[in-house]
DNA sequence: GTAGGGTTAG
């Protein structure tokens, strides 16, 4: 009682518990505040209450619950509490109850202000409701908030969201003052979208008001499409501008390093954030260590994990991933083990690539064992991607029978990559009759993908069935569906450098041709046979008119050894997976040039060193 | 009180 009559005897005696609730850092602090609030009668007071309730909503210590309580006492609340409450669910990942507020505020004849629209649209964007976010879209111009810059941007998002580029691009049209966020949104929808061309157009035209996270965009939307050199070359422009390198741009450059197997260029951006004091997030490591990994680094990936103060469970992942694709089965379920002793509770990549580690290793058993373990230990049910994974165990080791009854067994319906892991196995095993059924069906459901007709192709050319061979290849072209050209990339001095097959515009190609000719000659005298016999690779996944002593692999290796010292090693990325023949011809050539030699193709990791494959052959 | 960018398998 007396502490209040003391607070009413001075005149600043209404507005210093409302202060106070500015300054409050805890729920206990709030709470009392709270209840001196409601001592002085203010219990109706929407300026007072509405104080109360953002915290509780929106601060980090805030209650949701103690929020809803408060807001239920207020007889009549305005727009502003609507408005913070609304936020609150939005950011506790509530979304439909951000819609059902709206709609009641809406009831109450309340109108919605410019607060109101960004989170009532972001509601929508996240509740997938396409019907109602066309109906906010309607009120915001209803209520008068045609040109009000948050509003628009928000419903460019949505739009994003709900794949109406068509959309999202008339409400930019229309926007007479437009910022970063406006820019950005449309860069990445497009580019979400494979409009990578019209994403660059709105990224130039942006040209007066960009700053670190447009950029980022751009650079963002050429590594997912696998533009790396595009990203090389917009990272030199934005240095060039001087526009700082932050955390953002820095992940995706990485990721433009890893998706050409830039290891150089990876190291500088990872001393970069070292020493420029980038702040290292858990994603931003976990990019790293990825980099790491698929650049051929496996000890530099694992010091730098196990140098992190802390390791989130994408890190384990990614490392255990990391360890899989390098044909390290033992050692990453040793990482798995590690991760549970440490109390890191997996989830459900965690054991895609424990699986995968299993499976790229032949380790049957485990496979079986962390399976069933997933679900009976750590409650997590498989999904298609688990299933995928063990098909493609049963599936590499031959055991394709059993590979077919999981997928009968399965809960859910197979889709395209569990189809896709079989087929692959087939194609390892040449069983033709069941790889034909797969085939077709694949590619039915993957009419775009050429990975799938060569796969196919390949399988019917194994058993000589070359007019079945032509009908694929008939197929492709109808559709209009083009093989990805093979390539492989060779890093040194920091210069990426590219090879196609057969390709003859590189400065050194005559010595490079000479050399591949030297090559082939020597680990001829060392067994090899060019695996040429019968027309095998009809349609391989490299370019069918370069002869298979020219694939892009060889000319790297050739480039390789005329520009390096003896005794450092090779490092190639391919973007398809590496042919039989050239598997062959790199063990030999590791061991008549006492070269170790490390090639990555699109699934997995090569380590030649002394006539041996790391993948002892099982891949 | 409000909006935007990065990672993890096959």
């Amino acid at each position: 009682m007396s502490s209040i009559q003391l607070i009413q005897a001075t005149p600043i005696s209404l507005s210093s518990p409302l202060q106070a609730l500015e300054s409050c850092s805890t729920m206990a602090e709030l709470k009392q505040h709270h209840s001196q609030i409601i001592k002085l009668g203010l219990s109706a007071d929407n300026n007072a209450m509405g104080r109360v309730i953002k915290f509780c909503a929106l601060s980090k210590n805030g209650n949701m619950g103690y929020a809803e309580k408060v807001f239920d006492t207020i007889p009549k609340p305005d727009t502003f509490i609507y408005n913070v409450i609304m936020n609150g669910y939005l950011q506790r990942q509530l979304p439909r109850y951000s819609i059902v507020l709206y709609s009641q505020m809406l009831q109450d004849f309340l109108a919605p202000n410019n607060f109101t629209f960004p989170c009532a649209l972001g509601a929508c964007c996240n509740d997938n409701a396409v019907e109602e976010g066309k109906q906010v879209h309607a009120h915001v111009f209803k209520f008068g908030f045609g040109s009000d810059g948050f509003s628009q941007n928000s419903l460019m998002h949505m739009y994003v969201k709900f794949e109406s580029l068509e959309e999202a691009r008339r409400v930019f049209d229309k926007m007479v003052k437009r910022n970063v966020v406006s820019w950005t949104t449309l860069i990445s929808g497009y580019a979400q979208r494979g409009y990578i061309d019209e994403a660059l157009k709105i990224f130039e035209s942006s040209m007066t008001q960009r700053n670190s996270v447009v950029w980022n965009a751009m650079i963002a939307a050429y590594v997912q499409s696998n533009r790396f050199h595009e990203a090389f070359a917009l990272f030199d422009r934005m240095r060039a501008e001087k526009v700082v390198l932050d955390k953002y741009v820095a992940a995706s450059m990485l990721s433009a390093c890893t998706g050409l197997g830039a290891l150089e260029q990876g190291k500088w951006i990872h001393c970069y954030i070292e020493k420029n004091g980038i702040e290292l997030d858990s994603k931003l490591a976990t990019t790293i260590i990825d980099m790491y990994c698929k650049c051929g680094c496996l000890e530099e990936a694992f010091e730098f994990f196990n140098g992190l103060d802390y390791r989130g469970v994408s890190s384990w992942n990614c490392m255990i991933g990391g360890l899989a694709m390098h044909g390290k089965g033992e050692v990453a379920i040793e990482l798995f083990q590690e991760m549970e002793r440490k109390m890191v509770a997996p989830d459900n990549v965690t054991f895609v690539n424990v699986l995968s580690a299993c499976a790229h290793s032949g380790l049957i058993k485990e496979g079986r064992y962390y399976f069933s373990y997933m679900t009976e230990v750590h409650g997590i049910e498989p999904r298609r991607e688990h299933y995928g994974c063990m098909v493609d165990l049963f599936g590499r080791a031959g055991m394709l029978e059993e590979a077919k009854k999981l997928i009968d067994e399965m809960p859910m319906s197979a889709d395209e990559s569990v189809f896709g892991a079989l087929l692959g196995a087939c194609g390892i095993h040449g069983n033709i009759e069941l790889g034909e059924q797969l085939g077709m069906r694949v590619i039915d459901l993957e009419p775009k993908n050429s990975g799938r007709y060569v796969i196919l192709a390949n399988l019917y050319s194994k058993a000589g069935r070359w007019e079945d061979v032509a009908s694929v290849r008939k197929l492709m072209n109808d559709r209009g569906v083009k093989k990805s050209p093979g390539f492989s990339v060779i890093e040194l001095g920091g210069v990426v450098n590219e090879f196609i097959a057969g390709e003859i515009t590189h400065p050194q190609a005559k010595d490079i041709y000479a050399k591949v000719d030297e090559m082939l000659e020597c680990i001829r005298s060392a067994g090899y046979v060019s695996n040429t016999d019968g027309v095998l690779h009809d349609l391989d996944e490299e370019e069918r008119e370069s002869p298979l002593h020219y694939h892009s692999e060889k000319l790297a290796i050739a480039f390789g050894l005329l520009n390096t010292n003896p005794g450092e090693i090779l490092r190639i990325s391919k973007n398809l997976r590496i042919c039989r023949d050239c598997h062959q011809a790199c063990k030999l050539i590791s061991k008549v040039y006492d070269r170790e030699i490390v090639v990555r193709d699109r699934n997995r990791f090569h380590h030649f060193r002394n006539g041996e494959c790391s993948c002892r052959d099982y891949w």
